[in-house]
DNA sequence: ACGGATTGTCACCAAATGGTCACATTGCCT
DNA sequence: AGGCAATGTGACCATTTGGTGACAATCCGT
């Protein structure tokens, strides 16, 4: 899944080792020395995620980080902070400033782009091949399989992917236009009451299982899947 | 929340660019090219929201800004500037002329829907999507789901909108013509005794959980969420 | 090309919702 | 206490909304 990330880094070699890396990986690198530099640069690309050196010339790092927490337009990008080794106490103080996770150096690249992953999946979640599982409901993107407590359950394509994005997004209420938008692309031109009726398919084909109930409708507003009553 | 956004940009890629992002982001984007046609839109559809381009054919976004906020009518509706970059006096003299708040370009999808959110909730608190909790009703729009001390709370559409704008503007007492516009949206006609039916209709929803009781009547005047007897 | 699967629409139905009225109740003032 | 105005409340009916089956067009693998 390709990202922007943005990293806050006075020290060449490593800002050059993190951006080589993130390119491997598939993300657009960007980077800053200081936290001037990084403040513009922020604002101008708005980045999916931050990685921010502890120790930085002018400004530290946790100053820079508790600024951004601050500012309601920089609040919600995902922040990982990178500490020198040992420093437990400052692990302590950087969560606290609201980082999402932090790095000790040195670290592996691997170690690095598991955490990218695993902060970013937690912003666009149908974008992974993750497996998802609700209530006993499991789907996986990869080898396009539905169980339903072990058995298989049958769908078609669209229903497929319906599912999968209300299963990535569940409890949460959809419209009609957002399904449509989602789960059909939003250069197709479909009817909003076509989403009823494969809504109504993917019920039918989860009703062995007993999962339709999952699929609840929110009158007025649309649909959500939840396994609450 | 779903807002109705007007884009005064006579730049068709800029244009196109904003209108989709703005679905995106789950708000109808309305778009017009010159300040005229802007104008028509306004009285017609009342807009929650206007983004106005610096720059404009005919009539410059400045005048025009001016004029929307002498207007009474739209005096009130919120207003976010786009400026050229680097153009730091006519963020000055934009903030002058009643702009909520400015946007240069180029700037990031991202940033702009956190503006827009950010003006949006100073605004009409009750068009975000942020949970609101008052005494143990707790009432989340994301989910569209209402509980009383955890316990679920059913509700039909428009109790839901009336409850949430209470409770988006709580210890304050809102007259029922006020409630018809904010509730009901104020181009509809009904009688303001429906009002009364409503609010019945609510407490008696919150009966079950004993929060009936904060939705409160003030004789004379009209109706107050307050936890306070 | 054939046949099954898939998909978008439609028509029809049941249920939910919303607005209004009529009447009951309450509150406030003299 | 009496009377008036404001509000509460239940019921009714029209409208809206969503569920559902049917159907025709299209897609796709054989």
């Amino acid at each position: 899944m390709a990202a922007t990330v943005l990293v806050v880094e006075d020290e060449p070699a490593i800002q050059e080792l993190i951006a080589f890396n993130l390119k491997q990986t598939g993300h657009v690198a960007l980077t800053a020395t200081s936290a001037e530099l990084a403040d513009r640069m922020i604002k101008e690309t708005m980045p999916d995620l931050i990685l921010l050196d502890w120790m930085l010339p002018g400004m530290s790092g946790i100053e820079f980080a508790r600024k951004l927490k601050a500012d309601a337009f920089t609040k919600s990008i995902p922040l990982i902070m990178l500490t020198a080794r040992g420093e437990e106490q400052d692990k302590v103080r950087g969560l606290e400033t609201g980082a999402d996770d932090y790095v000790t150096k040195p670290f592996s690249p691997r170690e690095l782009s598991a955490r990218i992953k695993a902060v970013l999946r937690r912003r666009a979640p149908q974008m992974t091949d993750d497996q998802v599982e609700v209530a006993g409901l499991a789907l996986d993107p990869i080898t396009h399989r539905v169980t339903g407590n072990g058995a298989s359950v049958d769908l078609g394509p669209t229903e497929f992917r319906l599912l999968h994005f209300l299963m990535t997004h569940p409890e949460r209420v959809h419209s009609r236009t957002q399904l449509l938008d989602n789960v059909w692309g939003n250069q197709v031109y479909v009817e909003e009451r076509t989403v009823d009726v494969h809504i109504r398919r993917l019920r039918r084909a989860l009703e062995p299982t007993q999962h339709d109930n999952l699929v609840q409708t929110v009158r007025g507003s649309g649909y959500r899947l939840s396994h609450r009553v």
